[in-house]
DNA sequence: CTCGTATATCGATGTTTGTCAATATTCCGA
DNA sequence: TCGGAATATTGACAAACATCGATATACGAG
């Protein structure tokens, strides 16, 4: 298992090491770390809640409005939230009461990169 | 459910959609294909049989070589090929005793360009 | 036709994962 | 200070999944 799980820039790392899929015969262990990256993106709740926030002005949204938009109780939303911050494609700034979640610049690029043939 | 799990065609069709992830908020229904799209790949042991084929000359690859690159056993292997090619990664073409995977020309970059941000 | 090889399928199993209900935490307003 | 609202965490549970062993199928060689 890799030791990056918890970090926050898991995707941009991924996106750093230098071979394509397409190019070179991955290794067993850049392929976990890719794998992990797709993982978290793999699930519709996640992507909805990406593409809600990445629409939105700035790139970011509160929690409340994003529980409304899903079909998906409170827990969940707040649960799937984590697995993106956690996968480093979301921040969240906490502003009050309200938890703002904004996409991180590039993170979804970075995977996207990897997967396109060269 | 959509109706295409088992097409071929499936990651094609999801790139013919128009809406970029990050520009409009995106259907339960466009993220749950996305999402069926990106689990195929979204698995260590798949990305390195993508990896491993499109790195052959001709994108193609028997599957005799590539049971001994990945370290799951023949049954195994034989299930994760099925999986990409039911998701629309790979065709395969039979020539006597041997099966030959190919990569399907464009299929990643389909998905890769979903989520590009605008 | 028979045997061995290559690949696919089946059934079972242990693990991961998405979801929920209940509860905890944090913060603002009265 | 107290109550309520927003969000996070915990524990539990069912469904999905990756893997394996055993077996089935298909094919070429002899």
């Amino acid at each position: 298992m890799s030791t990056q799980t918890l970090l926050p820039l898991t995707v941009i790392d991924a996106a750093a090491c230098c071979s394509p899929l397409t190019r070179d015969a991955i290794t067993a262990e850049q392929a976990e770390d890719l794998a992990r990256s797709l993982k978290a993106i793999a699930d519709p709740a996640r992507l909805r809640l990406i593409s809600v926030i990445a629409a939105s002005e700035g790139q970011e949204a509160c929690v409340c409005d994003l529980t409304e938009l899903l079909d998906v109780g409170q827990p969940t939303v707040s649960h799937h939230l984590k697995v993106l911050m956690d996968a480093g494609y979301l921040t969240r700034a906490k502003r009050g009461t309200w938890a703002y979640y904004a996409l991180v610049p590039g993170s979804l690029d970075s995977v996207a990169r990897l997967l396109v043939t060269a």
